[in-house]
DNA sequence: GATGAATGAGCGTTCATTCAT
DNA sequence: AATGAATGAACGCTCATTCAT
């Protein structure tokens, strides 16, 4: 295992990309500089160029990569013969472990993408939305068996799930929230209970 | 009283702020240039440095101005003899009418404030806090009275409801939901029905 | 006449444009820098672009402010009731006193505009062409009277006559010729009497 | 004979020099990237870098390698024994026959080179010059022998001759003057016709 | 208060050149 | 000879901020 290459077959444009994350988490994509990625790869600057056309599709690479795993992930959730609330913890447990996996890279897709209305995620409205329309996907025929309330529409339940788990991010990101392993999978079941079960105590709940 | 003043007396600092927010919203605040301001506000490019020492300045003061009045809109609340679920129809009506009534300064503060983890929202993170903290404190005596889970903390449950309501504001922000008058009001009690009682459906209420 | 201004009033887009002159000319365009030019003018490098969008923009300028003054000065030529050849000898005197009096401008305007085919000149074509066309003009009525060879068409005609300045300007710039007062009243004469005459001998002249 | 190499020998340098002329003057020397050069050569990037020191190099080159054939040129039509009308016509009718033949070459040495008084024009100044003096240097025994008028210096008619030719590729060059095979050779007699007899038509010649 | 010319540091991008393979 | 990844200095342009009037 030990007997790899002697010489390490590093991928510069991997390099880049990776180091791009930490920078951009770090230092936030319009406060650092291209020789900034640069440095932090151990790269010359017009390395960067070359892999590259700009600083924003560094960007745009890095969100499209992880954005695309995750329609992918959903789908494929979806596709599970699985209850609705199961497939919703599904969800959620994907999205949290994506964060805890890399926070950096879930910090900069939702900040400076997800939640930038003014530049990229305008720009990237199309893909942003697709993973709200595939979760309504996923809510919808829940709503015809009955097992989820037909008086709420499945798009406008799919941005309050979504919603939910964001600002989770969010409060993670911010350092509101803890960030132990416990929190994290602790987490997973109460944004899924708040959302399907709902806060109020039922009586059945209580009984 | 109608011999108001000859000359309008015209606040130029509320002037040079409202055109803040008009631009600020169209372009974003990395995207605008301090002249767009002043162009957009009909004033010369110094006068904007007569009344704020940066273009930051201008942004904070947006931000504080309002989520002050958020804030104390939330405690105004939270002090009326109201049921929780009430409290919280009530507090995401006034987050949806304050949209409702001035989308760009909403927008300003959430796109630019309050989502942007690594700038200003860091900056404000108190501040930004202090609200999940009102709700929460909303939300804490419902589940010692048992009318709310107590299996669900109220911090955590504070940020799903927040979070949900941001993320409607995100939706409308977007363009990806509808933004008639009928649509806000309808949202109002749909968040908070999905919220307080959650997505899945019962059977006392299919009852 | 001495009380001017205390302070003179100073045209700083002015400064700069002359500035530009003198640098353009001894470095060329594409081998200064902004900053020489904001350094040869004295002033920020910012300014530079408070005045102008672009450097290539400072070039156009300085060329349209020239040739339209030259392409007036053609035209009144031709107005005036003249021999063609002293018509030709007015346009050969302007632009030679042209040079005289700037020496820069005028190598800046043909170095970098007029024999730059493939940037500036293609970019300023009309009006370049506008010249010949002005000169074909007063060549043309010429030929109808029998004072010029009608087998010569006058814009071909027209090409010969400004090649030949062009190429004296040439010269002048590249140090081949002498540039003495006297030389430049000199090549005046010159370049009508061989344009006009001719350079070969005629029975009559050396009757 | 018909079994040449199985593989044509190329001359991957002469191919780099060719391509080097079409980008030239496609896009100006300015104006275009090593790496152009190298794509429309078909050879790879650093290829360009063994056969030449630098990006100038290759224009030097293609320059020299030009204006040394149309120096012997000249000197070749110079021994003849023909009058001197005919010498030029010689002339003229080599240089036009250049551009038709290889019109980028020639736009390249003319835009890029001879006119460029502030960069590769400054550097070859000896060789351009060469030109002139040769063409003097025909000149000035037929101002002795009498069959140019003597008033007129040599140096300074071969300017004016050489100008007018350039002055025609330059409309040439830009779309100014058609480019018909007819129109070429009608240009190697007029602007013979021109500069030798003058545009002004003569007793002589009207009888 | 009000103006807008003036400043200059900073940054994204380009591209000629080098060099390991 | 041939390749193209890697280098980094250079430069055009932006724009927040200052300041003289």
């Amino acid at each position: 295992m030990a007997t790899a290459a002697r010489t390490a077959p590093v991928d510069k444009r991997r390099v880049i990309l990776d180091a791009a994350v930490r920078v951009f988490g770090r230092q936030g994509f319009h406060h650092c500089r291209v020789s900034d990625v640069a440095d932090e790869a151990g790269v010359a600057y017009g390395l960067v160029y070359h892999y590259f056309n700009s600083k924003e599709e560094i960007l745009n690479t890095l969100f499209l990569e992880r954005w695309e795993i995750m329609l992918e992930a959903i789908t494929e959730i979806d596709e599970r013969d699985l209850p609705v609330r199961d497939k919703l913890y599904s969800i959620a447990g994907f999205i949290i472990d994506s964060y805890r996996h890399d926070p950096d890279l879930m910090k900069v897709i939702i900040v400076e993408v997800t939640r930038a209305a003014n530049s990229f995620g305008a720009a990237h409205l199309d893909k942003i939305s697709e993973a709200y329309e595939r979760i309504a996907a996923i809510l919808e025929p829940a709503r015809a068996d009955g097992s989820l309330k037909s008086g709420i529409p499945a798009e406008f339940a799919a941005m309050c799930f979504y919603g939910a788990i964001e600002q989770l991010l969010t409060g993670w990101i911010f350092g509101l929230l803890p960030t132990t392993d416990e929190e994290f999978e602790r987490a997973k079941g109460l944004v899924v209970e708040a959302i399907c079960g709902g806060l109020e105590s039922t009586p059945a709940a209580s009984a």
